[in-house]
DNA sequence: TTTTCACGATAACATTTGTTATTAAATTTT
DNA sequence: AAAATTTAATAACAAATGTTATCGTGAAAA
């Protein structure tokens, strides 16, 4: 589960057991919620099988704006980095299995980590393509319409359209579930 | 012009010279192209006066993605950071005083001051804020009616109302400048 | 097994938004 | 000043999208 960032920063074994024994393991059945609207984010973490969507509530009803896999890391940044409420809610959609750390030890971990440059720049790059990522996203809501945003998403994001459940899709296209499925047999007959 | 930096950084007063040296002040008028489309991003820009718009063509037709004013930097950063095509042009909105810098120089200064934690933490703290403000305009996007979100530019964000052409503010909001001002009108008569 | 419940498809109708064209005012250019 | 260009408003119609309701299927719960 963690080799995947061990080899990309060459830490010492010692110190390598010393932070994955932060991580606790939980397995959880679907609709599991992580994180809840207004909370105050403490954990985070790292989905090794299963699935999960983050969203807010919107006058009743609510809106999925991301989508989670396998490898990821899931939690609110903004709540996390910030220390303040969290403006979503966090929910498994299939039964899954994820690893969690507290936000003290995490930011311990990283504190001492990031005197190493490679860290450095590899945190650094990361942040810059969470932004590119929802520049695009944004530019997208504007440009396209939403059958461009579904036919889109089948392109780049297959898994979601192949794991989510059709009405949470719809609300991350910005549009209804009855919109979507009239969408989908339009794409059909064609 | 740059007192906003040296203030924040610490800087001594002879390598800050050698810095602001790097700058050179350009006057322009309105509809100026300072970065097309297409084209590799060598040039920061730092607004004295004036505004700038960032847009890029869809089938013919442009849209806005992006508004800038004083005191703010402007680039692809895509394009900048990672050395590709500029997926945007940006162009002066009105007659406009700008301040640019070479990559390379601006490449060196930062690869400098990197080392200075306080400047590191800023840079990082900088980058995240942008992250946020990208995923507040995306959710936005999937989650507010373009009534809404005219409404909440006129509240945060006055200036680009004030000063900014509407058929620009149309697409920026993924609406047609027809239908902006039928918004308009509509609001007028509440 | 039986009973809910979640999910998705569809229809009918209402509302929003886009398209095209016209006009007028304001601004810029000549 | 005159001409050209840009910008915004409006109307009429078409297309996209939302709303509400109904139905069927399959999965989960009792």
């Amino acid at each position: 589960m963690f080799d995947q960032f061990k080899s990309r920063f060459r830490i010492d074994n010692h110190k390598w057991n010393e932070y994955i024994n932060c991580f606790n393991r939980l397995e959880i059945p679907a609709k599991t919620v992580l994180l809840s609207e207004g909370e105050t984010s403490k954990k985070m973490f790292l989905i090794e099988k299963g699935c999960i969507r983050v969203w807010f509530n919107n006058n009743g009803k609510d809106i999925t704006c991301q989508f989670f896999f396998e490898d990821e890391m899931v939690s609110s940044i903004e709540s996390f980095r910030k220390n303040i409420p969290s403006p979503v809610t966090a929910e498994t959609i299939e039964p899954s299995t994820v690893w969690w750390i507290h936000k003290k030890d995490l930011d311990r971990i990283i504190e001492e980590i990031k005197e190493i440059p490679r860290f450095r720049d590899v945190f650094i790059n990361t942040i810059f393509e969470r932004t590119f990522d929802y520049m695009k996203y944004f530019f997208s809501a504007i440009r396209d319409t939403p059958c461009q945003r579904y036919l889109n998403l089948i392109k780049e994001r297959p898994q979601i359209v192949k794991r989510v459940p059709q009405h949470y899709i719809a609300s991350y296209l910005g549009v209804t579930s009855v919109h979507l499925s009239r969408l989908k047999s339009k794409l059909a007959k064609q």
